[in-house]
RNA sequence: GCCCUCGUAGCUCAGGGGAUAGAGCAACUGCCUCCUAAGCAGUAGGUCGCAGGUUCGAAUCCUGCCGGGGGCACCA
């Protein structure tokens, strides 16, 4: 029921009648607002099928179309364009219908059952600000799916299966070689480690790089590797436990981003089907050897570049994280019956997700009608483009970020007259709020392919197209409502708009349906923040010129309730899909 | 060397083959006795990296070149 759909198809038909393609009558959004709100660009390669000028077959679909009422104007321009602009009563009829729709117009399309994967933390190590882009941009992608109508899952992925926990496993075995984890007879209860996430933390950086200078140590990590993977008991406790220390303070940071996941499966979770997996590949032909390791060869005939075969067993048959990537495929298309998987990963690793995916394909994990995307991003750089840093030199943690906007909102609240009498734990609950925002709203924003730079001082200033300015839009209706409720004041139907600026806030209220299509069509959450803050922008015009709880005329007064409602309804749903939510007030 | 990606206003970034390429910040000028000024209105700022091509029409699609970033099997 969205109003361009009802365009392009009074516009189709009139194609149609005309002897073309009912295609040709995709209206869209006027480019030139100041000839009309819509238009029809149809007529021009319409053209060039039907061997007739341009302007022609627009003055003919021009004549059709005005027999309809609804039109204010339809009119010819340049060389074939159409432009059109609605009856306010028409919009106002159409819009009202949004008003009564729980859905607010956006069709629930028949649902597929999508997995987002996303967030990607890493035992022993805390998530820092590179984590903060997977984990934003996937639980939007993942909302915005949900909203749509989709079956869907969204999994933190966590990388616990690889070299790094062999690595830790020497390094405690070096500092405490005592450890019953270690000794091979031991037979009981294994103790509780007191380590903390720090402690690991320390520890990882160490042992990495002892492993990278020296060929014994990286052969006691590897082999510590092995055999916890083949299932050494006292490695499988040590690491329990480290993942468990991981675990929680990995759950305590999203939780602060507001971020909830419905599966908390990681690399180990696929362990025991990666043996299976491989033999029945085996079986099918598809796994050879090369120099001791088992792969898949992937390569396809028009490859532009080399594409190296994908390795699924390395030659002391120990796993890497291809292995668990491509078991992993087969658990969510088997297991969890998903037919989608999005990927919402560093753009650094295409490559290995053009691999994977070509693995699956080839050995008929993921048949054709299963849709594996990348879902990739660029780097969040610092001032000398490079990624992120802190002054000095190491890697910004998650929780300092955070900490660091919440603590800017909380002095801009501070600075404001309004907020001097709230209560403390609803200033505390504001600053949260409006500091999420900035920081989720300044990273959607962008293009999650585009490389973008990490500004504090822009992410702390609140003003001009921020998260702040949206929940202060949303809050100044809450504002509105409740005066007006005070007032005795209510709701009524929208009456056809008397000022330009009401005129236009409805048009942009009437994209919503194609706005979160095409976000999510396109893997996109930047459209929906675009959309938001032309939205609040509209708003905000409206706002200075409509004083609405002075109106005098009671008809329009209870329309423009209704507007700002619907207006309210739209910024909430936008938000929550960005992730962020708005305080009732700032 | 090969592959991927980006190049748009002083800065940070949007932009769906369509007309006159947009926004925020920074700069300058106005607007709070009036529903929250985290706001609104206005001024100024551009050979869309360069060169070809496709097209009635290209910032957008294709090719080449230049520049930034990234990647190229037993790490993740």
């Amino acid at each position: 029921m969205s109003l361009l759909n009802d365009l392009s198809r009074i516009f189709g038909i009139a194609f149609e009648q005309a002897g073309l393609d009912p295609a040709f009558g995709a209206v869209v959004v006027s480019q030139r607002p100041d000839l009309g709100q819509f238009q029809c660009n149809g007529a021009l390669p319409a053209a060039k099928i039907a061997g007739r000028p341009p302007r022609e077959i627009a003055q003919d679909i021009v004549d059709r179309v005005q027999r309809d009422g609804r039109f204010g104007a339809v009119s010819l321009a340049g060389p074939g364009f159409i432009n059109i602009s609605l009856t306010d009563d028409f919009l106002a009829g159409e819009l009202q219908l949004v008003a009564d729709d729980p859905r607010l117009g956006v069709p629930e399309i028949p649902a597929s059952r999508v997995l987002v994967d996303y967030g990607g933390p890493n035992v022993a190590k805390e998530m820092h600000v590179g984590h903060l882009r997977a984990t934003i941009i996937g639980d939007s992608l993942k909302r915005i799916a949900r909203f749509l109508g989709h079956d869907t899952l969204g999994d933190a992925h966590f990388g616990d299966w690889g070299t790094q926990m062999g690595m830790l496993i020497i390094e405690i075995a070096r500092r405490d070689p005592e450890l019953p984890f270690f000794d091979p007879d031991y037979v009981g209860a294994y103790p509780t480690l007191s380590l903390t996430l720090d402690d690991l933390e320390a520890m990882y950086p160490l042992v990495s790089a002892r492993c990278a200078e020296d060929a014994e140590e990286a052969e006691r990590a590897r082999i510590a590797t092995f055999e916890l993977q083949q299932g050494r008991p006292g490695y499988r406790a040590l690491w329990q436990q480290l993942h468990d220390i991981s675990m929680a303070a990995h759950r305590r940071d999203f939780a602060s981003l507001g971020v909830e996941f419905d599966l908390w499966n990681g690399e180990s979770t696929v362990h025991d089907r990666i043996e299976p997996m491989i033999e029945r590949l085996d079986r099918a032909g598809v796994v050879e050897e090369s120099e001791g390791a088992r792969v898949i060869g992937i390569d396809e005939p028009d490859d532009k570049g080399d594409m190296p075969p994908f390795l699924v067993a390395k030659s002391d048959g120990g796993f890497l994280y291809s292995t668990t990537d491509l078991a992993t495929i087969e658990e969510r298309v088997d297991d969890l019956r998903r037919q989608l998987l999005l990927y919402v990963v560093d753009a650094r690793q295409s490559f290995h997700f053009e691999q994977v995916f070509r693995a699956a394909r080839r050995g008929g994990i993921a048949p054709v009608d299963i849709g594996l995307e990348h879902i990739k991003f660029g780097t969040m750089n610092g001032p000398d483009g490079k990624p992120f840093q802190t002054r000095k030199g190491g890697v910004l943690k998650l929780r300092d970020l955070i900490s660091m906007v919440t603590e800017a909102a909380q002095i801009r609240l501070s600075e404001a007259d309004i907020a001097q009498d709230y209560p403390d734990d609803e200033r505390a609950e504001i600053a949260r709020k409006v500091g999420l925002a900035a920081l989720k709203f300044g990273d959607l924003s962008n293009h999650r392919t585009s490389n973008y730079l990490f500004d504090l001082d822009r992410f702390a200033s609140f003003e001009g197209k921020t998260g702040p300015y949206l929940q202060y839009s949303a809050v100044r209706i809450k504002s509105i409502m409740r005066n007006a409720e005070e007032a005795g004041l209510s709701r009524g139907s929208l009456v056809p708009a008397g000022f330009e600026t009401e005129r236009n806030l409805m048009l942009v209220l009437a994209r919503l349906p194609e706005v979160i299509e095409r976000a999510f069509e396109l893997r996109a959450p930047n459209h929906i923040a675009e959309y938001a803050y032309d939205l609040a922008t509209q708003f905000n015009r409206f706002y200075e010129e409509c004083h609405i709880l002075r109106e005098e005329d009671p008809a329009r007064q209870a329309s423009w309730l209704t507007l700002v409602d619907l207006t309210l309804k739209e910024l909430i749903l936008l938000l929550d899909l960005l992730g962020i939510e708005v305080p009732d007030r700032m």
